[in-house]
DNA sequence: GTCTATAATAGGATAGAC
DNA sequence: GTCTATCCTATTATAGAC
C-alpha cells in the first residue's frame, strides 16, 4: 500500500513534468502559467506545489533531462574513431544530437526556447554549466576535424557549429512541422548529417552560383542514406 | 514648429519600436512587459500609448518591418535566373533572406521566437498570412531544384527547407553568439548558402561515415567564398 | 495529496491633470 | 506627449481544512 501510494505519487509528478515539457516547449516558460499547467494535468494550481517546489524548478527538472541523455551520447559518439578522418565523428555527433533531440523533443525546446531566462536567472547556473561542457566536446571535435583536412577548411569551425545547433532545433521543433511535415519520420538524424556534411547538392555540381555546373556524378547513389 | 513637432514624434515612436525590438528579441514577447519597454526608452508606462495601441501591435509593426523587406529580397532573387540551374536560385535566395534577416535581425527574432503568439492570436493573423507567401517562394524554387536535378534527389525539399530556415535563425540569433561570436562580421550569407548547399566537408570527400574516405580534389579552392 | 481561500505581486491598460 | 494615479486582471505562491 506504501508502496502503491509512493508509486502513484511518481506518477503524479511525472503528469505534472509531461505537462509541463508540452507548455513550456510550445508557449515558452513566460507564456505558460503554472495555471496552465494545473488544468493540463487536472490539478488545482496549489496541488502542484506538493510536486515541484517552484516553476523554475520545473524548468531546471526538465532541462536536466535532456542536458544528461544529450552528454551521455556524446561522450560515445565523440570517442576517437579508429583512425579514419574526424569529420565521420563529426557526423555521427549529428547523429547522436540529432536522435537525442527527437527522444526529448520537448526537453530540448525548454533549453533551445528559454535559455535567456536560463542564463539570466541565477539559481539556474547548473543548467548554464553543462551546456557549456557540451559546446566543449563539439568545438573540440570540429576543431580537429578542421585540422585534418576532414572538414573544409574555408569555413570557421564555429559557424559550423553555430549552424549545427541551430539545424537541430530545426528538426526538432514543431514550428516547423507545417513547413516539411513531422520530422520524426524515416530518418531525420541521418538525413540531417548528410545535408550538413555533404550539402545541398548532388555531388559532382558546381560549388557556386558564379560558376558553370558540372556534368560528372550527378546522382550518383549515397549509401549514407540508405543504410 | 509644427514640422518639429511632428518629427519629434516620429523619433519618439521609433524609440519605441527600437526599445521594444531590443527586448521582445533578448527576452521574447512574454518575457518582456510594457513597463521594461517604457524604461528602456525613458518613459513612464502609459506614455507608450501615445505611440502604439497596445502590446500586440507593436509586435506586428516590428514584424511587418522584417517580412516587407524579406518579401522584396526574395522578389529580386527568386526571379527565374537566366538558364542555370535551380540551385543557383536558392542559392541567391539563402544570401537574400539571411542578408535579410542580418539587417532586421531583432524584428526576425520577433517574428521566429514568438511565432505560436503569433500564430494563436487572430488579430495577427496578417503576419501568418504574409509569412505563408513566402514559404511559398521558397517551397517552389526548392521543388523546381529538386526536379530539374540541381539539388540531391535524395531528400526531400522540404527537410531543406526546414534547415534552411532553421540555419538562417542561427545566424541571427545572438544566443549563439558564444559559440562563434558574432555573426555579422565578414560574410555570414556567404558562409551559410555555401555550407547549406556545400556541405561542411571537402569536395571530393567522402560522402558517409560508411564510405572510406576519397583523396582527390580535396581543399580545392571555393571561389563561392572568396568572393 | 488535493482542495478552498487568500495573500502578495506583476502586468496591461485607462483617466485626467499639466 | 508625458506625467501621476488608478483599475482590473493574471500570476506565483502559501495557509490550513479535509
Amino acid at each position: 500500500m506504501a508502496q502503491q501510494t509512493a508509486h502513484a505519487s511518481v506518477d503524479a509528478r511525472e503528469r505534472v513534468l509531461s505537462a509541463a515539457a508540452e507548455l513550456f516547449a510550445e508557449r515558452g516558460y513566460h507564456g505558460t502559467s503554472v495555471r496552465d499547467i494545473a488544468a493540463a494535468c487536472g490539478l488545482k494550481p496549489s496541488s502542484l506545489y506538493s510536486h515541484v517546489p517552484d516553476k523554475s524548478t520545473l524548468l531546471a527538472d526538465l532541462v536536466m533531462r535532456y542536458l544528461g541523455a544529450l552528454e551521455a551520447a556524446l561522450e560515445a559518439s565523440s570517442a576517437d574513431p579508429g583512425g579514419g578522418p574526424s569529420a565521420n565523428r563529426v557526423e555521427e555527433m549529428v547523429r547522436a544530437s540529432v536522435g537525442v533531440a527527437l527522444r526529448y523533443p520537448r526537453e530540448f525546446l525548454c533549453l533551445s526556447n528559454s535559455w535567456t531566462y536560463i542564463r539570466r536567472t541565477p539559481s539556474l547556473a547548473t543548467l548554464v554549466a553543462r551546456r557549456d561542457a557540451v559546446r566543449a566536446v563539439w568545438q573540440r571535435a570540429l576543431r580537429e576535424a578542421a585540422a585534418d583536412g576532414s572538414l573544409r577548411a574555408d569555413v570557421d569551425p564555429e559557424s559550423m557549429l553555430r549552424v549545427v545547433f541551430a539545424a537541430t532545433h530545426g528538426v526538432v521543433d514543431r514550428r516547423y512541422d507545417e513547413i516539411a511535415g513531422p520530422a520524426d519520420e524515416g530518418d531525420p538524424a541521418g538525413v540531417l548529417a548528410a545535408l550538413l556534411l555533404d550539402g545541398f547538392r548532388p555531388r559532382g555540381r558546381a560549388v557556386s552560383a558564379t560558376v558553370r555546373a558540372g556534368t560528372a556524378d550527378a546522382g550518383a547513389v549515397r549509401p549514407g542514406l540508405a543504410e
